[in-house]
RNA sequence: GCCGAGGUGGCGGAAUGGUAGACGCGAUGGUCUCAAAAACCAUUGUCUGAAAGGGCGUGCGGGUUCGAGUCCCGCUCUCGGCACCA
């Protein structure tokens, strides 16, 4: 293998060799130990300050659960992109903070331990240490002082921690100025003059309820609104679930709701991900009704008021409390009927037959503006979920209620002029019609006719305001977040309950509360279609740990601890704190380290982390709750901004290709082969299939791979000139050979590959090299800034290609080659970097400047085109007259030719680049 | 249905309204070699032409402009999210 005449050459052995040994040096330096403020991680004074003193840049990549399968080439796209950007940064001057941790609670270790007996902690170190190994290999340039695992007791205790904050404060809507804010319990306790824990736990941010919740018995536990698929399954396993009604730990963040929509102005995310977590909070702007009728007022909400004239019958859903008091008794038997018929359906099978039926109630209502009885009715196509459950049906406006009234025969009144002579309804603006009624009510009428659709709501309302009949208002889909979970392998709850059954923080000073030994690590499963059952926590099983006796402070007496745990979602909540100051043993995060690194960087700023990079999969779950905690403990005064990650990007994920034969099995994807468009396998024609890189596809390529056959540098150069970053694409291996190219010719700028010997230059560079190398400069320096590195990898090929051809190699042009090089192929880089004479790690060493001095164009390709079609080019000096340059252009020939003699109307000239002849 | 993103060579992808296809892969030819690999050099959107050149070309149809991948209008397809949400 190894070639005599080629002992230096840059291949993946040698490449491994630099690697390793700069990835020991950088560990034993300690290069990329962010400083901090203060704490055990600020720098001593005689110690390495690594600028300390520069602004602070921030990054963080979302965290990984360290799944047993190990890494694939698609893992670590994010990882290598937030470590360009991280060494990028460094070279410019700032702090910079980058480190990883891992989320280390979750289903498959559990799963694992459940068929193999294994600890969860323990097949999840494991699993650490074999990523740490892997990523490792990757040269990241992280702190590693800072990495952690949620499982750790020490952020365990600070999650646990956190939690009580919540739960010993309520939401009061009244503070800063009306804004509402998260407030101490105990201001409510003096408020309300009472500590009764039947008033006051209804408040708090952190409460039990018993409530509808999504209970799937495949995996044995209740899941939050957020996992679960809009099919109504479970977004992990897939499994089917249910709504049932059982007492669970919520988290009140609609109580947020406003603020979480409202302050997506105040970060930098893209629209995508704001869109959808706008879409998922759901607010809507309205009104309430009240509807009179025999049993009592109806209350509907609508979002159109203005359409109020064209109520002409109402619907509730069959839960709907009003229901039975409304049946009359000729109807009693029908709606039963009904009712039991909609409860057997799931909510899959209610969504998904979108045929209008219902039933008659029997008794009607006034429509509070037209005075006139409206029939009630029941039908499943209004959920008891959303709003209150009651609808005015407007036939005219809204196109669910006018099929209802198609089907059941029942008046349709156009209240928009744009609805007459529809055969559907109407729900866009347009000119009030109908609407006015001041004959029934005289001068305490009112008339919306002929105002706009926007105009009608407003007068419509403060008219039902005037009467109490009703009254603006806005409702949200989000739901509160249900918060515990039936398993073992996440954080207890520190929460014990007394003999009356109420729930009391543990104190301070015995947390955390860690997971007991259980000789079964399952919670009881069930059919995954089993209605009836009922989750069981693990924990309940374990006697010993769940009654304990305490002392609260009114003397020491036994409790029962809280068996249910928290979801995994819980450390990713707020773990972007913990990185500012993760050893601190006496508070979450020094309030000095938070500030400096989390704090608004200017007045009215929300603060955040600088960069924050991940998959767009999380863009509604983790990222609304950890928003929702880190604007809590704002409010609470722990953290100094009001949202955890200024900039978000999405990274693309690496796809790849996998292929079945004839009876649909997956074969090896690495031995097909491709002959004029079609795929063999063994010979015999495969199926292409694209999609995700895993085992069963048969189409992994690992990092490991990569390392061994080409070199890590190679590996990073490749995955960030593959295209944009925020856009997927297929991986492909025989690609990865162009970088490798590129990187050897770097290196053979420096070295002989035979001799080993230095070769670049001492010699002044030439002017023409100089020039290259600062337009280089300059455009290098305009994409990394844009994180388009795949272009600022191009630009670097594109020089050093001239440097190869012109074969130029001085010093001058090849230290800055070498600097610009670093953030993408940092091993090669400091290995260069240590050859051309410097002892110090080039990590803090300055990012190139570009002089515009040294950019000389001596002349300029001019285009000139006729018609708008290109028929010439010149070289002119850039410094060229209009008049010369249309004289010039007038002359070409092929110009000539194409004008043909006819007459030129004008001509557009755009010195030095661009002449445009019109005929 | 609503919201968001996108459609450019054989492939991944470049292009402040001003030379479409930078850079890379692959392919073809060459240098070196006994040979091969590697490396290096050249060519590589397509049709036409000996060449010079010319025609066509960025999902489709219109428009604005001296000039459109880029701006505007209308459609279409793909991907992602939400969805009987009143």
């Amino acid at each position: 293998m190894t070639n005599p005449t080629h002992d230096y050459r840059y291949t993946s052995e040698l490449a491994g060799r630099i690697e390793t040994a700069w990835q020991d040096r950088w560990e034993t330096d300690g290069t990329f130990h962010a400083p901090n403020p203060v704490g055990v991680l600020a720098p001593a004074a005689d110690a390495p300050q690594h600028n300390a003193g520069g602004e602070k840049y921030f990054i963080m990549d979302m965290f990984p659960y360290p799944s047993g399968a190990g890494l694939h080439v698609g893992h670590p796209l994010g990882y290598i992109a937030t470590d360009v950007v991280g060494r990028h940064q460094r070279m410019l001057g700032k702090n910079v903070l980058h480190a990883l941790g891992y989320d280390a609670y979750g289903l498959p270790a559990e799963l694992h331990a459940i068929s193999t007996g294994e600890h969860p902690r323990d097949n999840t170190l494991s699993n650490i240490g074999n990523m740490r190994r892997q990523l490792r290999r990757l040269g990241l340039g992280h702190d590693d002082r800072r990495s952690f695992a949620t499982i750790d007791p020490e952020f365990v205790k600070w999650t646990q921690w956190i939690f009580i904050q919540i739960f010993n404060s309520w939401y009061d809507p009244e503070a800063n100025g009306g804004a509402g804010a998260a407030r101490p319990i105990s201001e409510l306790v003096e408020k309300l003059g009472t500590s009764d824990p039947a008033v006051i736990d209804q408040y708090r941010l952190a409460y039990l309820s018993d409530s509808p919740v999504n209970w799937c018995p495949g995996l044995g536990t209740v899941l939050a609104n957020e996992e679960v698929t809009a099919e109504g399954r479970s977004e992990r396993g897939n499994f089917p679930v249910f709504k049932r009604n059982l007492r669970q730990w919520n988290m009140r963040i609609t109580a947020y709701a406003d603020r979480l929509i409202d302050d997506l102005e105040r970060v930098d995310w893209p629209e995508a991900v704001k869109s959808m977590q706008r879409n998922w909070i759901g607010r809507s702007h309205g009104a309430e009704v009240d509807f009179a009728s025999a049993a009592g007022d109806i209350r509907v909400f609508t979002t159109r008021p203005d359409t109020l004239f064209g109520a002409t019958f109402m619907v509730l859903s069959p839960e709907h409390p009003l229901v039975e008091a409304l049946t009359t008794p000729e109807q009693a038997a029908a709606v039963e009927q009904y009712q039991v018929a909609a409860a057997a359906k799931t909510d899959l099978e209610r969504q998904d037959d979108k045929s209008k039926t219902g039933v008659f109630t029997g008794s009607t209502a006034t429509n509070p503006v037209t005075g006139s009885e409206v029939p009630v009715f029941i039908a499943d196509y209004v959920l008891m979920g959303y709003g209150t459950g009651a609808i005015m049906a407007v036939p005219s406006g809204d196109q669910r209620d006018f099929e209802f009234a198609t089907e059941y025969d029942l008046p349709i009144v156009p209240t928009v002029a744009e609805q007459v002579g529809q055969e559907q309804a109407y729900s866009g603006d347009g000119t009030i019609i109908n609407s006015d009624n001041s004959e029934q009510f005289g001068a305490d009428g009112v008339s919306l006719n002929g105002l706009t659709v926007a105009a009608a709501k407003e007068a419509i309302i403060a008219w039902l305001e005037s009467r109490g009949q009703g009254t603006g208002t806005t409702t949200y889909r989000l739901r509160d977040w249900l918060f515990s979970r039936q398993r073992y392998w996440g954080e207890p709850f520190p929460i014990v309950f007394d003999e009356a059954g109420n729930a009391h923080a543990v104190p301070d000073h015995m947390l955390p509360v860690e997971l007991p030994e259980v000789p079964d690590y399952s919670p009881r499963t069930f059919a995954a279609d089993d209605v009836t059952s009922e989750p069981e926590p693990p924990l309940g099983r374990v006697d010993e740990w769940v009654h304990i006796e305490l002392d609260l402070g009114d003397g020491l007496k036994t409790y029962r601890r809280e068996t249910n745990t928290m979801p995994n979602w819980a450390g990713s909540s707020w773990y972007e704190i913990r990185y500012t100051d993760p050893n601190n043993a006496k508070v979450m995060a020094d309030p000095e380290n938070e500030r400096y690194w989390l704090g608004p960087r200017e007045a009215g700023g929300a603060g955040g982390v600088d960069l924050y990079v991940g998959g767009v999969e999380h863009a509604v779950l983790h990222l609304l709750y950890a928003r929702f905690w880190h604007k809590a403990l704002f409010d609470l005064g722990h953290v100094s901004g009001e949202e955890p990650f200024h900039r978000l990007f999405n990274q693309g994920y690496i796809q790849a290709y996998a292929f079945t034969d004839e009876r649909g099995t997956y074969v090896q994807a690495d031995l097909v082969e491709e002959r004029d468009g079609e795929f063999f396998f063994e010979g015999k024609p495969v199926n292409r299939e694209y999609g995700k890189m895993g085992k069963s596809l048969k189409n992994v390529v690992t990092p490991d791979d990569m390392y061994e056959e080409y070199g890590a540098d190679t590996f990073r150069v490749y995955e960030m000139s593959m295209g944009p970053l925020d856009v997927s694409r297929p991986w492909e291996t025989r690609a990865v050979i162009g970088s490798q190219r590129f990187l050897q010719r770097v290196w053979r700028l420096v070295v002989d590959e035979t001799t080993g010997e230095n070769v670049f230059d001492e010699g002044p560079a030439s002017a023409q090299a100089l020039s290259a190398l600062h337009q280089t400069i300059a455009d290098v320096r305009t994409e990394m800034d844009a994180m388009r590195f795949n272009t600022a990898i191009a630009k670097l090929i594109e020089f050093t290609n001239f440097l190869t051809k012109e074969s130029v190699s001085s010093r001058d042009v090849v230290e800055p080659l070498v600097l610009m090089l670093a953030p993408f192929a940092p091993h090669l880089a400091e290995e260069l970097w240590q050859r051309l004479g410097h002892t110090e790690s080039l990590a803090f060493a300055d990012y190139p400047v570009s002089d515009p001095a040294l950019i000389i164009q001596d002349s300029v390709t001019c285009v000139i085109q006729v018609l708008g079609k290109v028929r010439g080019k010149l070289d002119v000096s850039p410094g060229i007259s209009e008049e010369d340059l249309t004289a010039l252009a007038l002359a070409e020939p092929n110009v000539v030719r194409a004008i043909d003699g006819r007459d030129v109307r004008k001509v557009i000239v755009k010195a030095p680049k661009l002449v445009s002849i019109v005929v």
